[in-house]
DNA sequence: CTGAAAGCGCTAACAC
DNA sequence: GTGTTAGCGCTTTCAG
């Protein structure tokens, strides 16, 4: 900038101004401003972000902490959080935290510290205490979204995981399902809440669910495999499946056909999330639909409202919805007599 | 770390060189070195990243430009990447360029200028002109992934897509399949490139493909719907598909079985990259593995290397291999016998 | 071994 | 209208 300043016979502070302020602020003589922008371009000047930063100017940058980008639920939520942000004329910056907690750290140190407007944290980090406690000190707002449980000192937008459970669960046992297994993951976040959500569901019920019946799978598409075979071995196995979400839906129904199985005649399954997979699985996964671009919107609008009282943060909780499409029908014509009796032979 | 100089009782210089200089460079006394890190602790001292980058220190930070985060390859490939740099003390900052072209300027700038050590672009960027424009210019490496066909003034690291196809096209023809037709997408990067390979590779044989066996659909799950009834429309319709991309092949199968269609009996498909689910889709696709980690090995080395002379710039082209999978079997009975003059008779 | 001082590139008072 | 000056938080000569 003292290159421009120079070669247009200037202050630097002018320059400054003219790059910077609106047009019409017409704070300066419009040969100087021609003399100024000339020079700026003749030079190829490029302002440095560090040092706009260092001085105190907004970046204009979210960043957002994301546990495992691979999972494709977070890459859809990233592509709406990048939408949104885009829309108040942010840019998103992502740190991938999957690898090392150390890692993670250094990576809140760089996103934190003013380099960032604000931070998004994406996932449940409870794993995580360091980044978190580090993150409290944090200068910028903090919004946490789909971390499972309330965390204290950051603003959440999280979904109802219990609600939609309710729904899947209804439409499953509206079709004449008793016999409703879970298969969870690593008890992690939302996959915990929707998995206590299924256990408080049939709690309500007079039909006893065996504890078999709620299995841990690693969150990858052929992670259930193992799972639904244990499950299958139950002398009274399921009719239908509720999966925590719907990499684990797909990959039940990937390890369902390989068993010789036919979704949804022998077996009905449920997913989580409505990623863009679930439309297009064989046969099409009826699921639970995440308010993606909602909870974006709340979520951006929590990061970029200016930051009031620490102590008060606040919590969105937005509702899911059911998409019924081709992989729940009503269970095999044996179950559905025998269902109502076995359920309550549990008692 | 003015604060801690004053409570350590010390010069802020030498609280700069305890707190970053290695143990063993005992340039300092052990008492004072005690006091300083005492200080810094109790005072809860974090660095500014942004004022030690303004000074030239490296960032230890790697920054990816990315097309479309949504897009599971890119999703594994991030993944991949983030490991490797972890590998040498780095860590993987994301900017999500699909939203509108000024974007992905902006955040071009933000990771340039010494903000990030180098930059890596992933996927095909020829549609943002002034994107590259603006990264020649940059005083980091560069280096461009998946880009398509080379790209001047950057470093970079590809797949060898023609290999990819011959080995996918001669499995598929060795199966017994002469009418095999390709769905690609929007004609960038990679699948351009896989497209070319397709038709370069039937220009040796003495098949004929008609026009209409080259299809393009978007690069979704449900884009190639539409494209896979035109194709059955023909009046000699494909025994065997081709995709550009697993999204397209996993698409492909969920069409097929919705047209009535048994895969592969009917119809073999086959894909390309080797994302994580394309072992878990139903039956799970046969496909061209991408070598994904050691390309980030090669890009990460790349974006590490000291930048020697500007106008020498590396290119490094991985080979890509088959992965047979259950999506791919030979022809039906009646193609299988008339599939030898089909191919003739349209010379 | 440690302190003083300069300066990275930029913005914001405060003059003139 | 435009120039001067002082830092933002840190690293790095250069003295002592």
């Amino acid at each position: 900038m003292a290159d421009v300043a120079r070669a247009a016979g200037v202050a630097q502070s002018t320059v400054s101004r003219i790059l910077n302020r609106a047009p019409e602020a017409i704070l300066v003589t419009e040969a100087t401003r021609e003399r100024v922008l000339a020079a700026a371009q003749r030079l190829d000047y490029r302002p440095n972000p560090l040092a706009r930063a260092l001085r105190g100017a907004p970046t204009m940058l979210i960043g957002a902490i994301v546990r495992d980008v691979t999972d494709p639920f977070f890459a859809v939520a990233i592509d709406a959080l990048a939408s949104t942000a885009a829309g108040h004329g942010y840019s998103l910056v992502l740190g991938h935290a999957r690898s090392r907690a150390d890692e993670a750290l250094a990576l809140a140190a760089v996103l934190e510290a003013r380099q960032c407007d604000a931070i998004l944290l994406l996932g449940d980090f409870r794993e995580e205490p360091m980044l978190i406690d580090d993150l409290r000190q944090s200068q910028v707002p903090v919004v946490a979204m789909w971390h499972g449980s309330r965390i204290k000192g950051f603003h959440s937008v999280t979904v109802d995981n219990s609600a939609g459970i309710r729904d899947a669960l209804d439409h499953l046992s509206g079709l004449g399902h008793r016999r409703i297994a879970f298969v969870g993951g690593e008890s992690l976040g939302d996959i915990r809440e929707r998995e206590e959500a299924y256990r408080e569901y049939f709690g309500e019920t007079d039909i006893v669910v065996p504890d078999s019946f709620v299995q841990r799978a690693s969150n990858t598409f052929l992670g259930p495999g193992p799972a639904l075979e244990r499950l299958l071995r139950s002398p009274e196995p399921p009719t239908a499946l509720m999966a925590a979400t719907d990499v684990l839906g797909a990959g039940l129904i990937h390890a369902a056909v390989g068993l010789g199985l036919r979704v949804p005649d022998d077996l009905s399954i449920v997913g989580f999330d409505d990623i863009p997979f679930a439309a297009a699985t064989v046969p099409a996964l009826t699921t639970v639909h995440m308010p993606v671009a909602e909870m974006s919107a709340a979520a951006v609008e929590l990061a970029l409202s200016p930051d009031r009282d620490p102590t008060d943060r606040e919590t969105r909780i937005l509702t899911p919805t059911l998409v019924t499409r081709s992989s729940t029908a009503p269970p095999p014509l044996q179950h559905r007599l025998a269902s109502r009796p076995a359920g309550l032979s549990h008692g």
